[in-house]
DNA sequence: CATGGAAATGAAAATCATTTTCATTTGTGC
DNA sequence: GCACAAATGAAAATGATTTTCATTTCCATG
């Protein structure tokens, strides 16, 4: 019963690893693929059933996806333009580990970005 | 402009500090409090911004309300139960500074949450 | 006591992501 | 070719949240 769409597959790690369901289908649409929304629905549920995709969600309560073992990494945004920065964060992967161990928790994934006003604004 | 109802404040209170609007609106009905599902929100959103209460996502979408203190703190929560501990974030300021200045941005802030499954789950 | 405008309220409609339904298509083994 | 399970997708349903807009409540001031 596996319904993990390799093309929805392939389609989320070229957003970059990093997509909600309505982006992917946008994107596929884009490209010309033909596939309906429902489909990358399932696949993507399907994918994280197979934990091959995570599964987040954005502050206005979308679901996110991403790839599981992509280099795992945040964002810098800027409240002016918009402009992001993907930035490096071994810091807080060793925070959350160590703050959730403390706390005698598994299964450990945080989320975290970092906003601000960038040089131009 | 402060639409911060305080009967919506104290139910919050009475629900273990922990709902979402749907819930907060069903209790007050069910308590014979006569209020609009539309202010319930409304509320809820005004003391977001005043900073009275947190908000944060459940597994589903919905988002959750909840009074929170004054000190900068950072969640820990379980996605089986929903169960929140207050963490301590020290290192991850210092992170979200250094990341900041690094490339060039002024008044920083963070979000950071932490979920995981808790020893019960 | 008006009364006039600003803020608050809430019912109903609109929005939007997500899920479900169901009829159709595709694929696979026989 | 044939039957049958799995996959597909259009359209409808769902459910939280937001918007619209007409009405009501407050309050200051004449």
């Amino acid at each position: 019963m596996s319904r993990s769409n390799p093309r929805v597959l392939s389609t989320l790690e070229r957003a970059g690893g990093f997509a909600s369901a309505q982006e992917v289908y946008r994107l596929m649409q884009r490209e010309g693929e033909s596939i309906g929304l429902t489909t990358v629905y399932r696949a993507l549920q399907s994918l994280v059933n197979d934990k091959i995709v995570d599964v987040l969600r954005r502050d206005d309560g979308e679901a996110i996806y991403r790839l599981c073992g992509e280099a795992h990494h945040h964002h810098l945004v800027c409240k002016g333009c918009g402009v992001t920065v993907e930035i490096e964060g071994g810091a807080i992967e060793k925070w959350a580990k160590s703050m959730a161990e403390e706390h005698g928790f598994r299964e450990v994934g945080h989320t975290a970005e970092v906003f601000g006003l960038c040089s131009k604004c």
